[in-house]
DNA sequence: AAAGAAATTTAGACAAGGCTAAAATAATTT
DNA sequence: AAATTATTTTAGCCTTGTCTAAATTTCTTT
């Protein structure tokens, strides 16, 4: 069995690796809220047991073992959000906080017996991908919405599950993953977004916007 | 927060005082599969702690503020047994297994999201009544199944949650708690006990005996 | 190209929670 | 009442995962 903070250190490189491409101690350090000298000690243990790659001052790299670990326990994750959602109704900004403890405890029987309860999802309450239990996982292919031009008619694909208030906000305007939206405009001066969806009008920062993934409405 | 060894040292010296009434370190040491001192030095910090009170070689006793937080975690431990069992089908010999771990990162929200769902049961999947969010307990008055005499016709109370292979045999002759039954015979040379119910007999060892309590049935 | 700044690693420490071996205390036999 | 045995505690060590401070390497600026 590997250890939770094992766990955690496998996922948050998945994460880095796909959002950033490379993997800093420092990325690292400030993903998992832990000092740099620690992340340095963990990577050499991750090496020695050839789970991830390392080379001195250069970042670090998953191999395929534990990418698949990741990959393992970003499943448990996703499926155990869904779940709390569809099965106890917890709201969709609560369900990222019980999974990060939840994935670390979830057996594999009781994976499959949730993965069935829910119908063998492919998407989580945020709109990301469920690894599938091989350890493959699709990844749709989308942008974020402050890259959009104006007057576009996108769908929402995926929304950060990181921040429980930026979820509350999105919940209350109705912007969940597969809403249609049109972009109206973007304020100048770094300003918001508009985007109308049931026909309101609604503003969203350029920060956030910077979390909300979608892709272009066909027709 | 309390670390999960804490949460499991209180849970069992709450469930030794019940049983033994006295707790000492050595009963302690083999309940939790750790050595006589490792427990002592663990004790020592939950007294500092004032989660017990501990005289030397005379064992340890838990403060109420150590007995809400043991029942707590019981609370939790019979929430997610009979909640695995309702909501995902876990069979009631492999629940325990489960919920040791999942005891520990039960957020409030969530047991309480889990009473209601369950309807604010009063007993697990083997008996074993759930203490109040209030810190107390019901506990019922029975006697183990060893003790009773032939001829008796008893109910079951409650079933040790300990060994998965007595569960499935016990689910399999149908005795789960609540089913009546009659106690034919007590075989001689600490030969096993006899009981019929749903019109057999089955044997059952008097070691099995212990762990299954019962109260005589009214008439 | 060299200096300064930033990122990374090393060194050394610490807390938690285990362990074994030895010492101290309590309980049981003789 | 001693002697023996069993239980409990102490002493000292280990592993995991963290930290701070200092050293090293890389990146950026001049
Ligand atoms: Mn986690
Ligand atoms: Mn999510
Ligand atoms: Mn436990
Ligand atoms: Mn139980």
């Amino acid at each position: 069995m590997l250890s939770q903070s094992i766990e955690d250190y496998l996922k948050a490189i998945y994460e880095i690796e796909s959002s950033e491409g490379k993997v800093s101690t420092s990325a690292l350090s400030e993903k998992l809220g832990v000092s740099p000298a620690s992340v340095t000690s963990m990577v050499k243990k991750l090496s020695e047991r050839k789970l991830i790659t390392h080379k001195r001052y250069q970042g670090v790299k998953l191999t395929p073992a534990g990418r698949k670990i990741a990959l393992e326990i970003i499943r448990h994750h996703r499926l155990v959000e869904l779940y709390l959602k569809e099965a106890l109704g917890v709201p969709w900004d609560q369900v990222h906080q019980e999974a990060e403890k939840w994935e670390h405890v979830l057996s594999e029987d009781l994976e499959d017996r949730i993965d069935k309860f829910l119908g063998y999802p492919v998407t989580d309450p945020h709109g990301s991908p469920i690894p599938r239990r091989d350890g493959t996982m699709i990844v749709r292919q989308c942008n974020a919405l402050v890259d959009v031009e104006p007057d576009t008619l996108v769908k929402v694909v995926e929304v950060s599950d990181h921040d429980p208030e930026l979820l509350r906000y999105l919940g209350g305007i109705g912007l969940y993953p597969e809403t249609e939206m049109t972009v109206v405009s973007k304020q100048p001066f770094k300003g918001p977004i508009i985007v109308e969806l049931t026909g309101k009008e609604h503003p969203i920062g350029r920060n956030a916007a910077k979390y909300i993934m979608v892709e272009k409405a066909r027709n």
